[in-house]
DNA sequence: AGGACGTTTCGACACGCATCGAAGTATTGG
DNA sequence: CCAATACTTCGATGCGTGTCGAAACGTCCT
């Protein structure tokens, strides 16, 4: 029998060029419609619709009917951690220590990694809230301190509900393009959510990609967040 | 701009089924010659050698060069952890809830992950280390208490040691067979380390199964592991 | 009912790539 | 220095599968 079931399987999946970029389409969580990301990836509707049902039948994508659209979208969060984790894998291939370059794309810059933000924006936020003690950093997760608290009370954001999701309260996401950890988590989705609401970042177009706002920026530096 | 960089590249990667099955191979960490991998896999010698040079390219795989031969082995723990996430992605095609059926081979019995232990047995002396205080689990790691140190110190384990080194300590690594999370890091490897050295398991063959000597079995029970 | 639109199925084609035989390059041992 | 072994490179072959046109199927709107 095979050690990794179905590996071969699951990376045949993942290893057609465009059904990665459905696949990367889908990753922040939005959904859509066969025909849309036809026009996005730049093929015919039925090409899409065979790739989509080949990543619903693996369980991947999760798709809801609609009278006569059907909307597509990834089945959860987790497989979004999972593409997250198999490109540090990727990104292997250019691991040069010390050879680190800065990339000012704004993906690079900053993005969302399912529903929390990642890139340098990410990784600068979660250095931020370490170093001034809201957060503490574990191995594999993150700490909130009293004061990291108090700062989520300003911020509007109940902790108490936050913890009950049934999921990973602050877990240590890898970040492919900086290689460092960054906040993830119910935690790190309560904080992007606010974040957006606030205004204070906003989507660059439909991409993953975030700007932050000058009102934004001034708030950030005032809770010593940037 | 790719979001997620070369995620197709790497799934083309894992994709074929003959360079999953030399990963799988290598996922215990043991390192092989060209040759004997592609007996191994029943293909030729020339066949695994342009297999193996595109996961060095990659940089999943690494290679001492000894004479005239050549081992291959995994580049490092971090990828087996990958490429055991990248199961747990693939066992979704067959999430049944409540149709969770028992198997019996080897493999899904007791295994080792890279350096630690999974299947049955895995997440079996995971539980029993939780029940009885030794563990705590949190949401992505475990702790050890005050008596799991005693405990490991029965079993001439140095903690302080195993603390040190670079890289998790107790971890939670989600099993695919189980689908339940079984104790990894550097904690999970020295238990395993230790139950190998005492003989109370060993590998059978050449595969990462691995069974429970009676002596083993015996000495479990006895700290009410098993 | 009929037309429009989104989606799916079918069949044909073409490209990519895994595979192997043959030959070439290292390294070891006599 | 030559034979033996391990490994790699090259070229040819064949299979798998991504792609799209044509057409069928559902659903919505008028």
């Amino acid at each position: 029998m095979n050690a990794t079931p179905n590996l071969a399987a699951i990376g045949r999946l993942l290893g057609d060029p465009t059904r990665a970029l459905i696949l990367e389409m889908l990753y922040d969580g939005r959904a859509w419609t066969a025909t849309e990301i036809a026009r996005a990836a730049g093929i015919t509707p039925q090409t899409a619709s065979s790739h989509l049902h080949k990543l619903v039948d693996a369980n991947l994508v999760a798709v809801d009917a609609q009278g006569r659209h059907r909307y597509f979208r990834l089945a959860g969060s987790d497989v979004a951690d999972g593409l997250e984790t198999l490109s540090v894998l990727a990104t292997r291939r250019v691991a040069r220590p010390g050879l680190h370059r800065v990339r000012d794309d704004p993906m690079s810059l900053a993005r969302t990694c399912y529903d929390h933000l990642a890139g340098q924006l990410g990784v600068r936020l979660t250095a931020s809230l370490t170093r001034n003690g809201y957060c503490i950093e574990g191995h594999d997760t993150y700490d909130l301190s009293t004061s990291g608290e108090m700062l989520l009370k300003r911020l509007n954001i109940d902790v108490e509900q936050v913890r009950k999701r049934r999921r990973s309260f602050a877990r240590k996401c890898l970040d492919w393009s900086e290689r460092r950890y960054h906040l993830g988590g119910a935690l790190g989705a309560a904080l992007a959510g606010c974040f957006f609401e606030q205004r204070w970042l906003q989507r660059i177009g439909d991409s993953r990609a975030v700007t932050v706002t000058p009102h934004g920026r001034q708030n950030l530096k005032k809770l010593d967040l940037l």
